[in-house]
DNA sequence: ATGAAAGCGCTAACAA
DNA sequence: TTGTTAGCGCTTTCAT
């Protein structure tokens, strides 16, 4: 296919006209240094004199000269890129998280290079999006999903440090900066109890639809309990049909069982607020409402009573332990770090009954 | 700390004994076979006996190898790793954009990597972001980002081929699949026109706030005024401050100049309604409401009118050009692709004055 | 401060 | 069907 392949002449070795087939031997020859003084102007570690480096730049400036990275790290035993495992973009609080890391990372001078397993369910596509970042031999990685369990990082530990985020991990080798929902619960539990509530519904999903949620539903429940709340928990076991547990709810409202609903996500909360309108409840009037997490747009201006997770700062720390952990390949103490998130008043949670 | 270090006896290569550390060779090695052979049973297109095929995969299994992307693509000249160049993970749209690209490649077999930009403003960070994928040497590149423009890409146009998703890109040589945002605004005014409404704000920000919002109100303006409806149109100036508009809405209500009022996005939409609801203008039986984008999650439950962007089908397609255009090195068509949203009936678009 | 040369782990002719 | 060999573009001793 390519032109004159052993053919009398100079050898052309240009096999097409694009900057990415600039090579650094090019730039070289026509800085008219040598390749080794190229490599060295861009990354080098040794000094080189302001005349050659000048010359350099401004040939690969000329050429338009865009490193390969392939070539670099393959040389150089790895490189500095991060790798960025996320479970699922369409999240918000993922979404958040992602471009947050990104931020922080080129804050600190690093690249990052994100993968996400195929959405479609399965530990398989886990493992192919795992190695997809192993194979790239990225110098460290961020892990932001679930269904990658301790083992299967474990093996690379020694080579790649591993920082995982947004949920917590007891591995002693492994890296975690997570949000404190145990804190969460109580926050928002505290909340409802010193407006007064005695008695309140808390929606639990089931520790297989989601963790984070039952977690938050059982945490916030024993805190109500302890402080002599009577808790009337909502178990909501399918996960797809959004209104489980709305009847119920409004039914103990009717009956004047409960003045107060705690959901473990606002957009639960969200899903129930049409439902208490048909019924004729009013927020917070009849029934006050809280959710949890406080990332999607908007939240603010709806006025719920929620809890803010702390992504920033979850990405910062993370970014955080990752710089230090790599700046000191020695031995880094492995930290497990769990963030609190911080209480948003809003409009739907009012007073209990005037005990 | 590593053991044997400048010991007596045969000289260790091995730096860890981690799994990325274990080489093709290795593998070979093992399975009793070449180098070459153990790459002809991972990639090769040669045949391969199933005997050997079969001691390779239980060599690589045993020894837990990962394919060293880095060395694979720069002995292969480039990789089949596609690029994803992506503007701001935090918008749910693009959050989405990203899932469903990545799971069509998936499905083709494909890899992909995601950079994005540092979210602080400025064209050096894009500009970086997409050399950090240049770098890469991926084999096509998703641009999902309004800040690179084309000029930005036509350098590359011959060795890597470009789709730019989600905005229309006019240049003769980069496909585009994006948003007929035309189209949009014309089925939202449509529906407005529809419900009997003869006077209408429309929210309208300017260009350099947000090209996408601007097109939409402009046309969503244009639409109603050629039927016949009477156009206040709403500057919104200041892109910080979201209650932008808002008094000047309430106004117009007010004195009975107006029955519904038209934003150019969800968040726009869910902006307005605490005002609303502060000023005792009732939605939709003062005023009727409609925004645009469709993507949030639970707008559905709260029943806006809406249009819903087509988002999956983009990703589809874009994925299905890439493709076309990989498969057919040759010449594939350049495809400029406009696609329709899905209007979102609600509850907040009610019916106009009896006439 | 600079150059020459030996690889990094892999693929792809070319031989066998 | 398999092995041999020459690179891919770069970093990095080791000389100079």
């Amino acid at each position: 296919m390519r032109a004159n392949e052993g053919a009398e002449g100079p050898p052309d070795t240009s096999h097409s006209t694009s900057p990415l087939n600039v090579t650094m031997e090019a730039v070289a020859t026509a800085a008219g240094v040598s390749r080794a003084t190229a490599s060295r102007v861009f990354y080098g570690s040794t000094p080189v004199s302001p005349r050659t480096r000048d010359a350099v730049y401004a040939a690969a400036e000329k050429l338009g000269y865009v490193p390969n990275v392939m070539a670099r790290s393959l040389a150089a035993h790895g490189s500095d890129i991060l790798g960025l495992l996320l479970r699922d973009p369409t999240n918000p609080a993922y979404g958040l998280l992602f471009s947050e890391l990104q931020s922080h990372i080129s804050r600190a001078g690093l690249q990052m290079v994100t993968v996400a397993p195929s959405r479609t369910e399965g530990a398989h596509f886990e493992r192919q999006a795992l190695n997809r970042l192993l194979g790239l031999r990225v110098g460290g990685m961020f892990v932001a999903t679930g269904v990658i369990r301790a083992e299967m990082l474990v093996p690379f530990l020694d080579v790649v440090p591993v920082v995982v985020v947004g949920r917590p991990e007891a591995h002693p080798g492994i890296n975690s900066v997570s949000y404190d929902e145990e804190d969460n619960a109580i926050q928002l539990a505290d909340a409802v109890a010193e407006h007064g509530h005695r008695a309140v519904a808390v929606v639990t999903p089931s520790a297989e639809n989601s963790v984070t949620e039952n977690r938050r539903g059982v945490a916030m429940a024993r805190r109500l309990r302890n402080r002599g709340i009577q808790v009337h928990a909502i178990p909501a076991p399918t996960f797809g049909r959004r209104d489980e547990g709305v009847q119920e709810i409004i039914a103990l409202r009717r009956s004047g069982r409960i003045t107060a609903a705690m959901f473990p996500s606002d957009w639960r909360l969200i899903a129930f607020l049409p439902h208490a309108q048909a019924a004729g409840v009013r927020v917070p009037d009849d029934l006050s409402l809280t959710g949890c997490d406080g990332i999607m747009q908007g939240i603010d201006l709806l006025g719920f009573t929620t809890l803010r997770i702390p992504v920033e700062r979850a990405a910062q720390r993370a970014v955080t332990v990752m710089k230090s952990t790599l700046d000191n390949p020695g031995r880094t103490e492995i930290t497990h770090e769990l963030l609190p998130g911080t209480l948003v008043p809003g409009r739907t949670l009012g007073h209990g009954p005037p005990s």
